[in-house]
DNA sequence: CCATATATGTGCATTATTTCACAATACATT
DNA sequence: AATGTATTGTGAAATAATGCACATATATGG
């Protein structure tokens, strides 16, 4: 019996990382999992791990564990990644052409539509998957017309407030900042921030800690 | 007087965040921040940031605010990122590559001083920065003969267990893995995920839950 | 059909993190 | 020097997240 008391931040994220061994699994490997096994291969808790799912249902069978198959589709279908997204990158650089050509992304559902640059050198040519690199000016009216849900901002950090704008402004609901500054928050649309130095900014830090023991 | 008390990871993450818009600050605008507007910048509560800054020390002045100079250089000590870090990249995918390039990590003191891969096809090839990739093989005698102290881990999934031994192996006491699968824990090494998908699988879920209201 | 082994689902205690609210301090003005 | 205003640093309260421990359910073997 799914609950309806509010779902925890960290628990919608590890229900992510929880699907990745899974689709291994279902691949290649035994057709049911416990708890215990899929904690260890997540590292988390397994108590952790039961409760998450059961914050959606019971997946398991007491004595037993998961049917692999059936936990993966469960959660597919719990983070909505059991259909496919329209993206689109504002920022043809480095870090936003490898992104346009992951086959992660693909694999996953997650359909790059649109690649922006406001450098004019970039716009018009054409990118190995077949997009022409559109204006920045071209934003809205482009993610408005090909029903664009997600923009990826990989910008220089100057420009990352102004791509939001844009992208909000031509209806996408949701972005994924990796630029190292924070979006101030748009009405209607979720941001979520992946600037990658903190990452490793909090590496350091603790390699540091390390060394003064 | 800074506390011995044992320091939130959050706190990390946020002086790292906190961090970015104090170095706009330093360019160009006023000397001196209070907590509400740099919590303004940064997403978050005034009090979070005067409570994760008082971990560490007293930096700024009652009916004052912070001097944005000295805040950053404090910041900068903490996170020990006043220094150049020695890393390595295991993966010269696009993402792998477009890491190697980044100008992002070079200005923050993040020298990239290997490649590998293990396509034999790419070992031998020269990246733009000068860098000749290295055969996987190579990875524990390359890292420790440059004291390379963080790999980063591009690979495809299934190679990211024996990319991130390999590492340790050499001696490097940090990874940052970018793979969706989650490695092992390993002894005397740090681990870091950053697998870009659940970001947006937290933000589709999210979507989700709007349209189901 | 009972005993044993296994593994889930969950109430509750524990631990971690955030936020409030206010005393303490600094500066500006008169 | 006194008063008013701004803003920090922090104890305590509130909120959130984790992990234990056990009742509950299933499968297996004799």
């Amino acid at each position: 019996m799914p609950k309806e008391s509010k779902i925890p931040n960290p628990t919608i994220k590890r229900l992510a990382v929880y699907s990745r061994p899974l689709e291994v699994l279902l691949e290649c490997g035994p057709p049911v999992i416990s708890s215990e096994k899929l904690a260890g291969l997540c590292g988390v808790n397994p108590a952790q791990v039961r409760k998450d799912l059961a914050y959606f249902g019971e997946f398991g069978i007491r004595g037993v564990g998961y049917d692999v198959r059936d936990l993966l589709q469960a959660i597919k279908g719990i983070l909505a990644t059991d259909r496919e997204w329209a993206l689109c990158i504002v920022g043809v650089g480095h870090l936003g052409s490898s992104l346009v050509r992951s086959e992660n992304f693909k694999k996953r559902g997650y359909m790059v539509k649109a690649a922006f640059d406001s450098d004019a050198r970039k716009v018009g040519k054409k990118l190995d998957c077949g997009l022409v690199i559109q204006a920045a000016s071209e934003i809205s009216k482009t993610v408005r017309k090909l029903g664009i849900e997600i923009g990826l901002i990989t910008t220089p950090p100057h420009e990352a407030q102004r791509a939001a704008h844009l992208l909000q402004e031509g209806g996408a609901r949701a972005i994924l900042n990796f630029t190292t500054i924070q979006i101030r928050k748009l009405k209607a649309c979720l941001i979520e921030n992946a600037d990658l130095s903190v990452k490793l900014e909090n590496l350091v830090y603790h390699l540091e800690q390390l060394d003064k023991i």
